[in-house]
DNA sequence: CTTGCTGCGGTAAGCGCTTACCACGCCAAT
DNA sequence: ATTGGCGTGGTAAGCGCTTACCGCAGCAAG
């Protein structure tokens, strides 16, 4: 059977379009893009034309003319891959994360409005990151930002290619950002720390040392201790990096010299305290129990983890899709109706930080439950 | 303070550059080509204009001109989301799964070549999916789809557009496809459950009832089944669609009918094998004591789960740079050197089939410890 | 001194679209 | 019968690049 390579000629193009309905170039694209000039017996053989050649434009002949690409484009930190005993590749952090769930709600919001998403990552070293970046702008209408991809130096440079939207950083001049509300989330959680349970000594596990999150979670949780006269630890012994290896590694080098510890910590975000209570369990160290444990997120993998995670739930889906309309009106017009967006967040208790959780644990099974009966439907449908 | 619209004003082109650089358009891209044609003195000056201006080439032109955009697509079927109890989205299934690793494994790949992925979704009723699918298409040189995107029929069309590369799929005349070895995978699965377990009764949750992934692993094990004289069912009432909620649902169906069950369950995928443990689980059946429960693809949930999901590993990182590897092969000259590319799955022991495991356990945790270690040493760099 | 290379670099065509501009034919109004 | 308006659709310019082609020096060979 000869296998015909179909492929090698090139898709048609409007010309042959124009050339096979007997119209010009213009009466095409026309017909194509809505326009009510052409009249019904001319556009009926150009959608007939269209049809019989499949004929479907090009996106960067188009992208060039109409000056918009429909195209947005992510960019977050890959974790590093390890090359496991088995000689199999895995990955630090296996499940999906706070990153992964932005991108799909940026994703779906871009969806909605006929944009496509291009992703690009860099890596832990990222040496070259400045300049892919700059490529994968010009590949694009506009850029998201996740956090430390890009030396905030650089900003002012690749906006000035593309509008650029940051996740999770600070707002510039020249840039807008979007982020969960740290202060009122960490506030609840400390508040719920030190008055419902009544524990009298804190530490907070940061994440990078420069992120603005972490900054703002620990300064928030600071001010809470202080007011209520309890004892708040931090310091570099308590340097995270936002991964469940930088939690389990903090608590690890903390356990092995033997090291003071508080009877709550609390984490800047969920990954590092699964890492903590991951270091914690493998020392025979009970949560709650012993040590409360407590994140920040609410990633998906909190709930299904024993003791079942507290958090301050933020709404990462919609961070995404809101970076996404900033993004949107952006493009075009080049100012947002607002440079600092900040969407609510929410206390999740559950069992890590000493509730009992009865009730909440009730609950979650029940969305579960729920959930597992919905999706399988409408899979069935 | 004045937020200078920094960005209504347009990104330099060529043309600022060759004025800068006071040479012609053609010596700037020249340079900026790596041509040998231009000699130092000129070259110097154009890289000091590009630098001052801070110029980087369109994409968009760039692909016009040498019809090559740099951007390859990827394609998958989302997961229903579900309003919660709690007013808050959440997706059925929430941790890093097949189709999310095989596009990590593109997108790396991808970015080794100087390409970048643009990732579209299309969800359960895709009524436009053909339509969006097109579009996506003229934003790339090439298109990898997951299962169940596209229905076959409408891939002829696609593939006079651009190159497409299945996953888990069948190989056309005009498209490529990449898969595990499920042959050689079910087979050592199949021999250990009734060789290894001596297990008696086996049953097959199936995936998707037209996947060809699913047909031949059920096809597989049936015939191992056969040749060891052992019983097998499988049938409309143990029909899954390769989600957790369908392997629970299924189970759900079969519990409250209380229909006679299999000492040994094995599934299409991990998702599925995941929601059978979650539905076992909750209706207080052992594990693999009582019933024991296999899965396929070795997602990296399964090993976190208890007891931990014994399966069929399949390279998932590798398919998805694989897929992009046969793509990149097609984009430019039309045919790939194979169309129907397999590499090779390995049966993983675990606990849910009732083997001890503990040399596994122990194995599973020296890995997970030092890639922990790993990463977090990598990460602090 | 002419001829023929060779190295540089400018001119312009072209990639596949969209759209401003205009030509044309038709009909109502003068 | 001439004119002006309007609906229709063709012509061509332009989007920002790459590159084939060619002209022009400079220099070695005849």
């Amino acid at each position: 059977m000869p296998d015909l390579p179909a492929n090698i000629q090139q898709p048609p193009t409007i010309y042959d379009v124009a050339r096979a309905a007997g119209v010009s170039i213009a009466s095409v694209s026309r017909v194509l893009n809505g326009h009510r000039n052409p009249r019904q017996e001319t556009r009926d053989r150009v959608l007939q034309a269209v049809a019989e050649l499949g004929f479907v434009p090009d996106g960067a002949a188009r992208a060039l003319s109409v000056r918009l690409k429909e195209v947005v484009g992510v960019v977050f930190r890959r974790v590093p891959w390890v090359e496991s005993a088995e000689g199999t590749i895995t990955e630090e952090d296996e499940s999906l994360q706070f990153t992964d769930v932005i991108n799909r709600g940026i994703e779906v919001a871009a969806q909605l409005r006929g944009f496509n998403l291009l992703v690009g990552s860099v890596d832990v070293d990222g040496h070259d990151a400045h300049r892919r970046i700059m490529t994968m702008a010009r590949k694009c209408d506009g850029l998201i930002l996740h956090d430390r991809v890009l030396e905030p130096s650089r900003l002012a440079q690749l906006s000035q290619q593309v509008p650029v939207v940051t996740m999770a950083g600070v707002a510039t001049h020249v840039t807008a950002n979007v982020r969960g509300d740290n202060g009122s989330g960490m506030g609840a959680l400390a508040r719920h720390l030190i008055h419902d349970h009544g524990y009298l000594t804190l530490a907070y596990l940061a994440g990078h040392a420069d992120s603005p999150d972490s900054i703002a979670r620990r300064l928030v949780l600071a001010e809470e201790a202080a007011s209520a006269r309890v004892m708040f630890v931090d310091g570099p012994q308590w340097q995270g990096n936002y991964l469940a290896s930088g939690g389990a590694k903090v608590m690890r080098q903390l356990l092995a010299e033997n090291a003071w510890l508080p009877r709550a910590i609390v984490c800047a975000n969920d990954q590092t305290a699964l890492g903590v209570m991951y270091e914690l369990a493998r020392h025979g160290i009970d949560v709650p129990g012993e040590i409360a444990v407590t994140g920040f997120d609410d990633i998906p993998v909190s709930r299904h983890v024993r003791p079942r995670l507290t958090t301050v739930k933020q709404p990462i889906q919609e961070l995404g899709a809101t970076a996404f309309d900033v993004l949107r009106s952006m493009i075009g017009n080049g100012t947002p109706a607002e440079r600092d967006i900040v969407l609510p967040t929410k206390l999740i208790r559950r069992e890590s930080c000493g509730c009992q959780g009865q009730g909440q644990s009730a609950q979650d099974q029940a969305i579960h439950g729920k959930e597992l009966e919905a999706a399988g439907n409408a899979a069935d449908s």
